[in-house]
DNA sequence: CTATATAAGATAAACAGTATCCTATTTATC
DNA sequence: GATAAATAGGATACTGTTTATCTTATATAG
């Protein structure tokens, strides 16, 4: 019962591609580096998000991944549920006919309400309010673009 | 991010041992053949559940299980971690130190109030709720107790 | 004492998740 | 165009967890 690393890594991904903005480029060495995601398993992911349209992945020299959808519409839900697959809690809602239910099974409807809170808990937070604020992420390493500012900064550094 | 099986099995077994009543026995062969558990596995789960003190394990002829706790003091949450251990969602939860956070991630603090509202809401059904309204488990099959009243009974059956 | 029923440890089988290797493909730059 | 840089994508290995069962031991009713 608990995230896959694959959809952490995914979440941090996209939280170092926000940061950035819409259509800049980050390289995926330099992704994986500063969020502390091997390098290969990252480009599995990044597959994902592109075939979900999350992100645009860019080959040859100058190559990486790039946002393309703003991080206001980019929700925790959308990124986690692309990696890991829809969340269903338990069997019984993943699959109604692996069980005997009748539409009112008491079980299944504490599932259900316990799923649809989750979902939305993490449907109603999105990139740009995670990086508005102090995350684990500001502190895992520096990086300067292009202009110089800084953006994955020190602590109570902000990003953009 | 599903329960396990184990888990269910537990949440079945309880389910059973609720209708009977507490301190009524269930052999463990009857548990397995109503509630769809293999019967041996069930032995795993049943150990757990005794060393919570949900249950009492009686060995020899005539032995089984017999429920401690009055169904209206059995929730959910604890029969599942007693079974799958605490919940947590997500690793940040459950070892603070894997992830350099800041105290108010906001990351962090997403996945927090997920847990909570989860194990809240497994928190505050009781198993004397679940039992009280027709669920999944009243259609598995059918179990005459020893006074000849039907515990696991039809689609509207009610239990005890 | 015997038959019945579960305990408990060991182990096997299945599966999912994580990670990496290797070859192919794309593209910027010279 | 040739070259070098960068990621794609298929295959595969590795690991850990879950599920299940086998075997021997133990408890107890009659």
């Amino acid at each position: 019962m608990r995230l896959t690393r694959a959809g952490e890594y995914a979440v941090r991904c996209m939280m170092y591609l926000s940061c950035l903005g819409v259509g800049k480029i980050g390289s995926r060495m330099e992704i994986a580096q500063a969020m502390d995601i091997p390098a290969q398993f990252l480009s599995k992911i990044a597959q994902q998000l592109a075939r979900a349209g999350y992100i645009e992945i860019v080959q040859g020299p100058k190559g990486g991944f790039r946002l393309l959808i703003p991080p206001d519409k980019l929700t925790l839900l959308g990124v986690i549920e692309t990696v890991i697959g829809e969340i269903y809690l338990n069997d019984c809602l993943m699959r109604p006919e692996s069980c005997l239910r009748t539409p009112t099974c008491t079980v299944y409807q504490v599932w259900q309400k316990a799923r649809r809170q989750l979902r939305k808990t993490l449907e109603e937070t999105t990139f740009a309010a995670l990086q508005g604020e102090p995350s684990c992420f500001n502190l895992l390493n520096d990086r300067q673009d292009e202009k110089g500012t800084i953006c994955m900064g020190t602590s109570q550094g902000r990003c953009t």
